[in-house]
DNA sequence: ACAGAATTTGCACACGCGTGCATTACGCAG
DNA sequence: CTGCGTAATGCACGCGTGTGCAAATTCTGT
């Protein structure tokens, strides 16, 4: 029935896990000492609780987080729901997400919202099957009604870079807005006038509002933009991008790409298919600043999202503790402007 | 006490959680009744089992899996470590990990073994609080005695791309000598003759195999192997290698970069900084076949990891019974060779 | 040495759930 | 109506843990 290190096997011939009642015997003390022994701050003598640990290690003993979650304590489960983890931008938001998370005595479980449909309704409930504290939501729309029962239930819902307010949730976004126009004035200046956008066909929040702050700003100037939107967002769409947007007469000189894999898409686009040299000839701005963006054959000049100020927020509204978190259930931050060489600088007007 | 929809408030002002007790009481029947009424299989009568779940809707109840997983019943949960998690290569991975295991029912708690180096120790010890399934490590080195402790609690740990096979684990590996071996003949064919190796500082397994192994083919031809390896395993360092490499004189001619982001790299710096042609000037091999190696920028000839079998055979060792899954305790998988633009073709000789 | 304060200890309960077991209700043939 | 087999139901227990409370022990000051 047990082996040499205390071990407790089943029928199965599995082993089963070692539970305080175990440790209690063989230290020689009460099942609460145990307890007492792995509770931070509880009354116990320091020369019991080194016996106790002793004995725990002997036996390979580990706190049950599923029995303590039982009672009044949180569980310490954070969910966090992606649908494209393989992009660069969401996976080093995840990264620092568990991370930061991590640092805070939370485990992360990440939620693939890509597979169907209703793959985040099944997946938000699981959250609540394992009572998670908070959920963040990189991706995909919510339901209305899922979104009630997550936060009837207390969970948390902090929904990331999606302008679709909804009642009860915390919501981080970028100003996709001001970057548009700040990345206008960077082609005016540069003495672009024949202005593009490439974008995808997925209408995600984001994209869409990029898109249409650029035209709306571009409109304010007199100026016509022209659009490319097709297939999903990434690198290929914006390679055909290239190649459609720049195959007739009048071709642009100033391309926004609402994300910087479409942009490095069509930067080669340009390049291979048309021998455009960029800036010279052509002027491109991205978004997200991922790790390629700064990358030799592209330096791209791009909008860095404020990653570290985001995942704190994220981290604070999931650590905060249930009073008075009702303050600011919005919050706009302002991405950076990295100026690369994607785009003519001021001075070298045509 | 209680609002409209019958969700009790705690004193703190969040909501607190229904349990069965509450669904019990709102559709008359006894607790036992809502408990089979969530479990497939259990006897009860299709009219009551109706009542309940509408009565259990009405409230918002989610069967509570910390209790649920208190008793025999696995708890589904499956820890995925990694370090680098905002890589090509490992995004991809878990990206496929999350949604193989979600299918199957499981939960992916994601750790990150990067902060700190007792990190990892930390992170296992996590997956056992919470009494998970099995783990699977993508980076870092386990100590023997972590690794006992999970075995003997009946965690499967499931080792990926790490030769250093220790007992009770379960190896998954890609075959880094064959690969090596191709490359090498890939070169030679190519009429490449001085050859050398990009490597990181970081002595992973997988990329001191593959260096290795190279190394040893290259001798077995009686040709030498320079080798380039400082700072981690990035595009950055890549970038450096091309310029350590190909400042002096009787530059290399055929170079094996062990990671795709290093050949990324190495590539951007033989072409800006000293304006070699890829691959008519210099040959490139890469390792892991990530998104960018397709880009027009690279055409990167490279390894493609079986990712749909190394994934199938994860899923399949977690999902499987306590019974008979010692028979293949390792198994070695084969990458593909993906033939693009970075080599010289064969008949193409200098 | 002794009272009183401060600390430590053990008992017992609660947490939410699944399930074995005894009991009841039901359907059906004789 | 009776007997019997089957489906449905409710009671009570156990899972592993944290903690209030009272009892027990140690410490402190005079």
């Amino acid at each position: 029935m047990f082996n040499a290190v205390g071990i407790m096997m089943d029928q199965s011939g599995g082993k089963s896990f070692v539970n305080a009642k175990q440790v209690a015997e063989l230290a020689g003390v009460s099942r609460s000492a145990v307890s007492r022994a792995f509770t931070p701050g509880a009354s116990i003598s320091e020369e019991k609780r080194r016996r106790i640990v002793m004995a725990a290690e002997q036996l390979g003993y580990h706190v049950n987080h599923l029995a303590r979650g039982l009672m009044g304590v949180p569980s310490g489960i954070v969910c966090i729901v992606v649908s494209e983890l393989d992009t660069p931008y969401q996976s080093r938001l995840v990264r620092r997400l568990v991370e930061q998370l991590q640092a805070e005595g939370r485990i992360a479980v990440v939620l693939a919202a890509s597979v169907a449909a209703s793959s985040l309704q099944a997946a938000l409930t699981r959250a609540l099957n394992y009572r998670a504290e908070a959920t963040v939501v990189l991706s995909g729309s919510p339901s209305q009604s899922i979104v009630r029962t997550c936060v009837e239930s207390g969970q948390r819902l902090l929904l990331i870079n999606r302008d679709d307010r909804m009642e009860g949730t915390y919501n981080l976004r970028t100003d996709n807005e001001m970057a548009a126009r700040t990345a206008l004035h960077a082609f005016l200046r540069a003495g672009c006038r024949r202005l593009a956008v490439v974008t995808s066909q997925a209408r995600t929040p984001s994209l869409v509002a990029r898109e249409e702050a650029f035209r709306a700003a571009a409109d304010g100037e007199g100026l016509d933009v022209r659009v490319w939107a097709q297939g999903p967002t990434g690198y290929a769409s914006g390679l055909a991008g290239a190649k459609a947007l720049l195959a007739g007469r009048d071709r642009p000189d100033a391309v926004f790409c609402v994300t910087d894999l479409l942009a490095c898409g069509f930067m080669d686009g340009a390049r291979q298919s048309f021998g455009l040299r960029v800036p010279q000839e052509i002027c491109v701005i991205g978004f997200d600043d991922i790790d390629q963006a700064e990358w030799e054959a592209y330096r791209l000049t791009t909008f860095r999202p404020p990653l570290d100020e985001m995942v704190r927020q994220v981290v604070d509204l999931v650590v905060m503790p249930n009073g008075s978190l009702d303050v600011s259930r919005e919050s706009l931050l302002e991405p950076t402007f990295v100026w690369r060489s994607s785009v003519r600088p001021a001075h070298a007007e045509a």
